[in-house]
DNA sequence: GGGAATTAGTCTCAGTTGCAACCAATTGTA
DNA sequence: TACAATTGGTTGCAACTGAGACTAATTCCC
């Protein structure tokens, strides 16, 4: 009780509204649950089966563990993404040739059928979100999360090809 | 099988590297993860109540209203870290005079003082993450953000008081 | 004033996730 | 070839979180 007449509590005091981490997770999480409206409800996808499908869609193929990598989502995570989306028929692992323990994964054609539906879909969804920003705007967020990411040294996973 | 001769893959294929949402995601979990190093370890915090204390600390007061309505964290997340932090001692409730519903909540001694060394910690970890971007990039980074909230209609719940 | 509708906060339950132990295949080393 | 160390992937377990039912207090409206 006795600490009414200081303020102390602006002197511990962190400005919330302006500090970075609070505000990116914020949005993120908005952002992230918006997004996961268009691929849950018809597609009834969760996102890290999203972020799997997603990654193959753009890479053509991978294995997990360049999944995990390049999502930064943890193993077990993708593990069940795969298994379940492999028994929907959507994805499909052929073991490798050279290397006995990975599983090369990719799109069935089901599986491509569907991305090709939902990733329209996606796009307006970002489109929308992102409808105030105009194109240099968004070209220089991308920029400056490229840049913090530099930062705490994640390298870019994916390549440019 | 038969999906190989056409470039079908790209054909429905997301660039995920320019997908905003996906990158803004991985961002912001990579620095929540830096960031809850620093007071999970010493100080024994998880996640919201981090955020209760932050959002305490930045205000004075606020009721688990408020702070769900900030944070846009789910009541019942907030309700347990509320009641771990009053058990700590962090934190003090007293029924509101005026609505007999609410609690209103603010830091006690123990919780400022506590407030106090951490914050600089977390501020200081908040530059080294942010240490590539110049004071204006993250100017422009926190009024992206800002933008791209207000298409989304979050309303800024922090005042500017 | 009195009953329906609303709001603050707590609690139980089910689903999700991360950690860590584990299995299997590969690589390195003698 | 044999044996340790490493790596890809899976699974059991524990902790966390969100949904939604529930209680208590308040407000709305007749």
């Amino acid at each position: 009780m006795g600490r009414s007449s200081k303020k102390t509590a602006l002197g511990a005091g962190i400005r919330l509204d302006s500090f970075l981490p609070y505000r990116l997770n914020r949005l993120a999480g908005e952002v992230s649950r918006r997004l996961s409206a268009v691929y849950s409800g018809r597609f009834g996808l969760d996102i890290p089966e999203w972020r799997v499908l997603a990654t193959l869609s753009s890479r053509g193929m991978a294995t997990a563990q360049e999944i995990v990598a390049s999502t930064r989502t943890h193993k077990s995570t993708i593990s069940r993404a795969v298994a379940t989306l492999t028994e929907r028929g959507l994805v499909e692992r052929t073991g490798s040739p050279s290397d006995g323990r990975e599983l090369v994964l990719q799109l069935t054609d089901s599986g491509l059928r569907m991305m090709s539906e939902l990733v329209p879909l996606v796009l307006e969804a970002e489109q929308e979100i992102l409808g105030q920003l105009g194109v240099e705007e968004r070209a220089q967020l991308l920029k400056a999360i490229a840049a913090v990411e530099a930062a705490l040294g994640l390298g870019d996973e994916e390549g440019t090809s």
